[in-house]
DNA sequence: AGCTTGTACAAGTTATTGCTTGTACATCCG
DNA sequence: CGGATGTACAAGCAATAACTTGTACAAGCT
């Protein structure tokens, strides 16, 4: 019963405090659709490199980022299945938004017909 | 224009700043079925009375808790709706059907490329 | 009126966060 | 090779967060 290594969805604190923070939310909004390197991600910021540096370092380790290297670049993308906590958060607040995201997301898992 | 004196679902900063700590989604957990006084609540966690009340008043600062006077209770309960900065989140990021068909819209009506 | 109960407010402490500046590396390029 | 570029690591600092203990105060009970 070891741990599965894959961080696929680990505590929820981490990724909540991720997001709980502006400038993140917008690095993630840059890369949610292509990767970009940090320094582009960076440029879109008034602060440093290296702070955007460290917020990107807490995206990545709360698993909301994936990072590759090229040459002498490192391209980030978000990794959305780690937003997968924040969904259920929400399913179990919210049962009225689970209706509603299960019309909307879960186009996979129909869900046994009312009756 | 003045603003809205309803506190609908102001910045999502503190909702998520809030929903972040674990003590506080268990009192979440705790009224989000019905109300319950602030003792009752605090009597759920190892920690003091005191510590508990911050707690909700970080949750109620943030939108996410109702409270009403009963004598000399306080009566706490999830105000749902406060989620909603969440689920807009979510739903921005989230690469639900919805989002993947515009994506695969998009990508093949590319809009301008890379060049 | 006093005692007891339910709860918040206040001040102090320690840990954590978000930033800054300075620096160390790789990798590419001439 | 040596310099320029892209990026992270390191240390320091001020602001904030999460507690603790102590206290105030309003409501109810006898």
């Amino acid at each position: 019963m070891a741990e599965q290594k894959q961080p696929t969805s680990a505590a929820p604190d981490a990724v909540l405090r991720a997001l709980a923070d502006p400038h993140r939310r917008q690095i993630l909004r840059l890369v949610q659709h292509a990767e970009l390197p940090a320094g582009q991600i960076a440029a879109s910021f008034t602060l440093t490199q290296q702070a955007v540096s460290q917020h990107i370092g807490v995206l990545k380790q709360a698993g909301l980022l994936t990072e590759r290297r090229e040459g002498t670049r490192r391209l980030y993308a978000l990794r959305h299945e780690s937003l997968e906590p924040v969904r259920e958060l929400l399913s179990e607040f919210w049962p009225d938004a689970l209706s509603r995201l299960k019309q909307a997301i879960e186009t996979d898992h129909p869900r046994p017909p009312k009756r």
